[in-house]
DNA sequence: CACAACATATGTACTATGACAAGTATGAAG
DNA sequence: CTTCATACTTGTCATAGTACATATGTTGTG
């Protein structure tokens, strides 16, 4: 399935088109490379969240303490049904719920320690995996793959919270 | 594993470590927007198919028709669950039961068309998602890109089945 | 042929997720 | 102080995924 006929546009001369072509089969494989990193990075804390769980743990953590129905809506679901959402990661010791001092019916979800533990773990692994990868290469090659990554990720900005969290990740 | 303190090992000098964590800082970063990338591409097809789902369309699209036991196997499920499974996605019109010609006890699955519809299209809105990203940038850009993907995607080598179906991707 | 091994399907059961409707407390507006 | 909106929780129900044990049909072997 190598159908390139559509993915690039109209943009300009064969040269390049093939530029074109040739960045975007690398960036392919290299998100399918990416993958299996971020896949490894997970793998040791998927018995103990599920990946809708993780989610919240990414949200709590980049956005830090949630009303119930800010991280309900932030996750997509339905305030009813993240209420019980929200009851499993307290059994689980990954959340808890707090008063909120603002107002005595609003309640307040933070990251408990093992919460904030287990996104660390995670986000620890993907830096160590990538390390991994990165610590056999030359110095040239690794000027390279920090321009050419700069490069893409500027191109492509930092995706939306609502985007990721499809992956829940 | 590795040093967990600095994640990027005990290499060589300053200059050689400063070098180590831009990569990675870089890749880090790089590795979120391909994450946006992805999701973006899946978000269509989850209202068709499941994220569990949608690793038998990989699985399916990259082996071809397998034995419903092959099947469970590289999903990683027990037998007798992934028949039911199987019911679910053979009720929504993914996959195909088949007899196998070698033995009337094993059932072979295969993609429907639009099994591979769906598949055909995270694949093709992955690769549109991408042209987007790389069509806005200058030609020495798109080598930078090029080049350094390349690297990194030979380095960290094609993930293995196992890996990326912790995902589902 | 009889019987063990194999491939799949089914009975049963549990958890996770998620929707809708109704209930409960709290806060705000008049 | 009433009334209404807000923020959560709970009752109820449905579906997906997974497991274990068991049944059913099929092959291969002695």
């Amino acid at each position: 399935m190598k159908n390139t006929t559509n993915a690039v546009g109209p943009s300009g001369d064969a040269r390049t088109r093939h530029r074109d072509d040739a960045a975007l089969e690398s960036t392919l494989t290299a998100s399918r490379a990416l993958l299996g990193v971020i896949a490894r990075s997970l793998a040791p804390v998927m018995d103990t969240v599920t990946l809708p769980q993780f989610r919240v743990l990414v949200i709590l953590s980049n956005f830090g303490p949630l009303r119930m129905g800010e991280l309900a809506q932030h996750v997509g679901a339905k305030q009813s049904s993240f209420s019980r959402f929200a009851d499993r990661m307290v059994a689980g010791g990954l959340i808890a719920r707090a008063a909120s001092p603002d107002s005595r019916r609003e309640v307040i979800i933070s990251l408990t320690e093992k919460g904030e533990r287990v996104y660390a773990e995670v986000t620890d692994a993907r830096r160590r995996e990538i390390s991994l990868v990165l610590q056999d290469l030359s110095g040239p090659d690794l000027d390279a793959v920090r321009a050419g990554f700069e490069v893409f990720a500027r191109a492509a900005g930092e995706p939306s919270a609502d985007e990721t969290l499809i992956l829940g990740i």
